[in-house]
DNA sequence: TTTAGCAATCGAAGTTTGGGAGTGCTAAGA
DNA sequence: TCTTAGCACTCCCAAACTTCGATTGCTAAA
């Protein structure tokens, strides 16, 4: 197998291979492509044409006598040459619109970006939320649920709500909970994670009766402070492998929706991509999961505050749609990062 | 076809048909039962009352000399007289542990029970929320996202925080909303929805700059309490139907999780069943939806409060273990009523 | 260098066949 | 009357075989 330039001629016939097995999913012959492009040689030529491009590594043939599909080198040229990075004006501007209708709280934008990927893309979508570090508090609610345990609810500047349960050994005072809160309240109002762990020195001044307590929940709103910052992962539209004709075995999709549900995995996979240029692409064999290799990810890294902060992308198979996939991709990750520096103003 | 009771031994080798099946998923002979189960009776006198189960619809071959499977009407009969409605101790136990780590925060709650359910009996969990009314207000917040943008989190004494994003036309002026804050929290501080809704009459007094904001705020107050008094509900385990052996067709996969995917279908399905007895089992055609006629669906509905709230189940194949999955939908509906009994207490 | 022509290849789909599992029926025995 | 051994019959399933057509690689001529 030698890796080299392609002409002219054997650019277009991969390309066309490609496109083609793209649409119907089954090995291209080369009487299909003298038939269906204007390429204007006998498909005599296209199966020498074919030959060499197999040696080469960019195609293969399920079995002798039958069509060539593919090879994930193959798909690598094709996106690599595809030119399908500038943006298509008309999705712009529908995906723009789209954008509109949604959340400004990063939270549910989130989860309503990572939706939206899917449905537009058909395939199965991820987005790693920013890392959303100097959060500053804003407010404090506790709610006595019943005798000994209280609900903590805590309200960042940025709109992010935590809640958290906490159960004590033994009853608690109602009075005792109201004057926390309002202690509080006031204490860290507008200060971040770091300002907090500062300040909660000070609890010792307060009377004892009640120290306890504010010790016990301050330490679990540095906690709640301390998560909002951690990544998190949004995914939808698993379901959506299975619309794929691909998918005659149940056991393949099985492989991958375990590893969809390790997040640990998935976060690895994503916090790699945030390192690495704008748009990501990963085709079969390329990813590191061996789980992975008959799936492509598309990615796309976006912004937040002018530098790099998180990461969306699909996983489809190896043989998806690029060209319609890298541009959503691109097209959503560029309007996340513009509605992402509108809050951030 | 004609209907009766059955004798004893019928009813034996129903059972055994029964049992077999579900752990096989293969047709069931005569000669199986008369080798794995001591009903000192030969193939051939079985095969004699397969006949007559056959005949009188409680059994079927899948074709001329094949073992047989059971009918939805053989599963009802041996649903009905399965008597696997007392509690096992050792489930109860351990569930019960299982529930004491539990939140202890309704919504929370809900979404927890939904997920165990599902991990439990290895199917499709459902859980309808129950009609949370007369919360009461116990706190709100309005956090300024950007220039024309609030967010508004209101808390209830059950501890259910909603999020909202306001969005208005004109640029807002922080310490109007700091005051319409401050104003409405003294206001509505422990009312309900029915008191908030003659309370905000009153809002007439304040100045007219602020006026407006007060207004729609408490709008959107009112919303937010009504919404909570809603229906919800909490599905989980959605691909588990996919470790059934029957589903070698996929079509019929996809059929069902658009069934799930339709809230509206679901939640009518669960409030039937909020009106119905405790234990719920709707069994293949049993259903009102023809895309369930291969599924069965096993519920219980649980308590809160003295009255009955909602309804837990789940849905597998018609042929499923019902004896192991009856007794743990009941098992966690017994500790979800409990659970929320002590927490309206 | 291109291309028409053609033998060779091989999978997919259809057909045939044999084996085996299971049934229903019959007649003898309890 | 009920039970059961025996047996013919049915029919699926898997394997073996066949046919068909799509596709290729090669050859030789343009």
């Amino acid at each position: 197998m030698k890796k080299m330039n392609l002409d002219v001629r054997k650019a277009k016939i991969l390309f066309a291979v490609i496109n083609e097995y793209i649409l119907t999913a089954e090995p291209i012959s080369s009487k299909t492509i003298a038939e269906r492009y204007q390429l204007s040689i006998s498909s005599a030529t296209i199966r020498n044409e074919l030959a060499v491009l197999e040696s080469m590594g960019y195609l293969k043939q399920p079995h002798t006598s039958a069509g060539r599909i593919p090879t994930d080198l193959g798909y690598r040229f094709y996106v690599d040459n595809l030119g399908a990075d500038e943006p298509n004006p008309d999705e712009e501007n529908s995906i723009n619109n789209l954008f509109i209708a949604l959340n400004k709280e990063v939270e549910e934008l989130m989860r309503q970006t990572s939706v939206l990927l899917s449905r537009l893309t058909r395939y199965t979508a991820m987005v790693l939320a920013p890392l959303l570090d100097k959060s500053r508090f804003k407010h404090l609610d506790l709610v006595c649920l019943c005798s000994r345990t209280v609900l903590l609810v805590l309200i960042t500047d940025r709109g992010c709500v935590t809640k958290k349960i906490l159960e004590f050994n033994s009853e608690i005072v109602q009075d005792d909970i109201v004057e926390v809160e309002r202690i509080l309240n006031r204490m860290f109002y507008n200060f971040d994670l770091t300002e907090i762990k500062i300040k909660k020195k000070e609890l010792i001044n307060y009377p004892i009766h009640i120290r306890n307590l504010l010790k016990e929940i301050t330490i679990q709103v540095v906690g709640c402070l301390a998560e909002e910052e951690k990544e998190k992962i949004y995914l939808d539209g698993t379901t959506n492998i299975f619309s794929q004709p691909e998918f005659e075995n149940i056991e393949k999709i099985q492989n991958l929706l375990g590893v969809l549900e390790e997040r640990y995995v998935l976060l690895q996979f994503l916090k790699d991509a945030v390192d690495s240029k704008r748009l990501i692409i990963r085709i079969g064999s390329e990813n590191k999961q061996k789980e992975m290799k008959d799936y492509s990810f598309v990615g796309s890294t976006y912004e937040f505050g002018g530098y790099t902060k998180g990461t969306i992308g699909v996983i489809g198979p190896t043989r998806m749609d690029y060209a319609r996939t890298i541009s959503t991709v691109n097209c959503i990750a560029r309007n996340l990062s513009k509605v992402l520096g509108s809050l951030s103003e």
